[in-house]
DNA sequence: GTATGATTGAAACGAACGTTTGACTTCCAG
DNA sequence: CTGGAAGTCAAACGTTCGTTTCAATCATAC
């Protein structure tokens, strides 16, 4: 089934992609360093679009059934309680790291391609990005909610996007190493910092919202006054 | 000096970049928009590569020397002291929300090409972007540390990224309404929910590393134990 | 062996790309 | 009016792209 030259394909593209991105990225380099004829693409895979589907196929439906593999047992196990929200967000960011390691150098690869297409907004092939990501986020945002009863829906919502652009971030930049940048760690090591910084930031007090009828703060003392705003805004 | 046509080039290149992407948006499909002759890009900017860079500086320049100017007016009135964490934050993550409103639609188009140009790795037009951006990220980051003074450098360094990443998801898809999505806001309050958020995560107790003798956990109780690291991870 | 379906090979297709060219306007200084 | 710089325009340049074609090769069942 799996062809020698179906999965060197796949690899190749994997590493392509996720260094030069999808459209800078043509089949010629790819057959070129897979040592395999540019037909055999199309041959098997049916298209330059198709190949990324494949790819995205092979490595994101086990990362997210494990995902919701522990967002079941941890459902299940809270029951009708709240779950922790340490939790939840391990459930969500672990699986990935864990494939990581499991997979080696193509699965290092992977994470810095999917860190890659969370920005890539409103072409077609990032319809077939997030058909699988999507339910992900549903669930895990539903889940989050019932860990965070008191923050509004809305607020989920947000932290749960930033969460996924400090995740996006962490899995692109993260292990490729850059001057400048933080030292690599191990992919443990970024897992844990990540989590810490997610728990602290999801779980962080909401901003009051006031309508803005002046500069007055009221309601439960927000973590980051209005007029700390407006100062820093400088008028 | 600044002509008409440069302009209609600047403001249409910026949108197209902005959804579609750079290397999937053709001179064609920008001349072509702006109603003026395909040459022109040439002839007033020199070719693709040099009208993004045009395009960056045109909103970069203005964007991070306002956040300097927080920055070193926060750090004049802290003098010897701290500085606290959420000027710090505030000073990186407001002006560009600032510079949006001020431009109008044409900010907010900008604000999701940036968001974009975070995921782009390695291309040669990544170097032009960065260069606008490397000094504001080591500035800020050294500002984060004296903030924050009992984290180790490469924690303060791992939250930066984190919170570059949150804030380019934020930037790149918090202002395109999308389905699924949280619902659209106005500017000022997502930089709020975005400050929470960042607040709460770079101030996060740090996950004592402890050596990976065995599930033990001692020193200063983490926020994420490592047994929960590893019974969710299921062995 | 030979037939048959699966795979590979070299070559070419038409379309789209960024860029260049050179003639044609526009406009103001002399 | 005249000259020339600044800008615009249609057309074409050479290259590269994804895809297609069709003959050659391979493996396997008869």
């Amino acid at each position: 089934m799996a062809s020698e030259t179906k999965d060197r394909i796949l690899d190749v593209a994997e590493r392509l992609f996720a260094d030069r991105g999808y459209p800078a990225t043509s089949l010629r380099d790819i057959t070129a360093e897979a040592g395999v004829n540019l037909a055999s693409v199309n041959y098997h895979f049916g298209g330059k679009e198709s190949l990324l589907a494949a790819l995205l196929e092979r490595r994101f439906a086990p990362t997210n059934r494990r995902r919701l593999e522990l967002l079941d047992a941890l459902e299940a196990e809270a029951g009708d309680g709240r779950p922790r929200v340490e939790d939840v967000l391990r459930a969500f960011l672990a699986p990935p790291f864990e494939k990581q390691q499991e997979w080696g150098e193509g699965g290092r690869t992977f994470l810095r391609l999917v860190g890659r297409l969370h920005a890539e907004t409103n072409d077609e092939h990032r319809a077939t990005y997030l058909r699988h990501f999507e339910e992900i986020r549903r669930r895990f945002t539903a889940a989050l909610h019932r860990a965070l009863p008191h923050l509004d829906s809305a607020d989920v919502h947000w932290r749960m996007m930033f969460l996924i652009g400090s995740m996006a971030l962490a899995m692109a930049e993260g292990l490729t190493p850059r001057a400048g940048g933080p030292p690599p760690r191990d992919p443990d090591e970024v897992l844990d910092a990540l989590l810490c910084f997610a728990a602290g930031g999801v779980a962080a007090p909401s901003a009051a919202r006031v309508p803005v009828v002046a500069g007055r703060t009221d309601g439960p003392g927000p973590l980051v006054a209005r007029e700390g705003a407006r100062a820093a805004r400088g008028r």
